[in-house]
DNA sequence: ATACTAACAGACCAACCGGTCGGTTGTAAA
DNA sequence: TTTACAACCGACCGGTTGGTCTGTTAGTAT
């Protein structure tokens, strides 16, 4: 026995990347498989079939990246310019071929939430949780924004942007248009404090 | 010789339906043919391959409903309030299972788009030509906006967060959330024009 | 009536998919 | 040293996929 943990990070890692990379659907066990140099038994050894590895890739790797990525943003001490200065490196730092690639979340919200059941409830959990960071974090600076902001819905306004400015991104192929809807979404941002 | 028009136009009918509601990856041809009731022979007398059948579709079902469905919000003599009427027509109009599956070019954007050329670029068309129709509406009431907008920025801005409003969609499995991020986004187009 | 061809029918194919299962191997406890 | 079992191997399986190819049929032009 080999370190039974190390095979099972290995997996986690690849599955991470490949479906990221190409969906969950067609991500292809044996591409997995060659990639961590390892036999069919031994991945169905860790993961009970593919979905459970999904759900895996998910727990494990997705949601902790996904937290660690918005969680700076959200803790500034100005949220508003934490957000702005997080999607403004965005822009910058992202490589075009990571722009492509998209966020992982939303990646398998579009392909999977409406197909399994499993995924739907992790996302959709995962989806409230940043709202409520998001609002929370807003509400702290409550008396420097204007009065008429329902701050989850604002929230989710700001996530939704966020997300579909991926179409944009795998249709152009450039960080282009990309950075257009950013820099426009950090002008609403800033507008939501009173002049 | 049954009307081999007839033919072709139900098989564009059914595989836009399957292609939207499942993919087109996941879109089966025999499911197709079956619901077509027709050969496999017939399919592929009609058309060279699935994929220049996902084109067909795209060109000759897609891209009007598309088109149709947004070029009387952009038309109106002020396009900001075509706008805002066309997503509130939408939360109330839309059944939640039309609106979970979600806009076809969209879905089609977020699977094909980083997959294969052809879809790609017709994709990007359809955003660019969109973009056009939305930034010029707006340019005709320029009198009446305020003097710092990107007019191509802003379209692209308003098409990410409606687009982008698809994934709370799909994994909330109601119609809320949406109305709250179209409610966000009117709010935004109305904020447009100087006070 | 005959010939020609567009329009279809459906058996067949290789490739690939996720998943199973009997067998092997390495390691740690007894 | 023996035992026990987790860890792993890889051949195999049924099912599905997109695609091909041979053959048939229906309509139309001559």
């Amino acid at each position: 026995m080999r370190d039974a943990e190390q095979t099972r990070e290995k997996i986690l890692d690849v599955s991470a990347d490949e479906i990221h990379k190409h969906g969950f659907t067609a991500t292809s066990l044996s591409v997995i498989l060659k990639r961590c140099e390892i036999s069919k038994g031994a991945l169905y050894h860790h993961f009970a079939n593919k979905m459970e590895l999904g759900y895996a890739v998910f727990e494990e790797r997705y949601t902790p990246l996904f937290l660690s990525t918005w969680l700076p943003a959200v803790n500034n001490e100005d949220p508003i310019e934490g957000l702005c200065a997080f999607f403004s490196e965005m822009s910058v730092n992202m490589s075009c071929d990571e722009l492509i690639c998209g966020c992982p979340l939303n990646n398998l919200c579009q392909e999977m939430a409406g197909v399994d059941e499993g995924f739907r409830l992790r996302i959709l959990d995962m989806q409230l949780q940043l709202n409520q960071l998001i609002s929370d974090s807003l509400r702290k600076i409550k008396n420097q924004l204007r009065n008429d902001i329902d701050y989850s819905q604002v929230s989710y306004f700001i996530v939704s942007t966020f997300h579909g400015s991926t179409s944009l991104s795998k249709s152009s192929r450039n960080k282009e248009l990309f950075e257009h809807v950013m820099d426009e979404l950090c002008k609403y941002l800033r507008n939501l404090k009173h002049n």
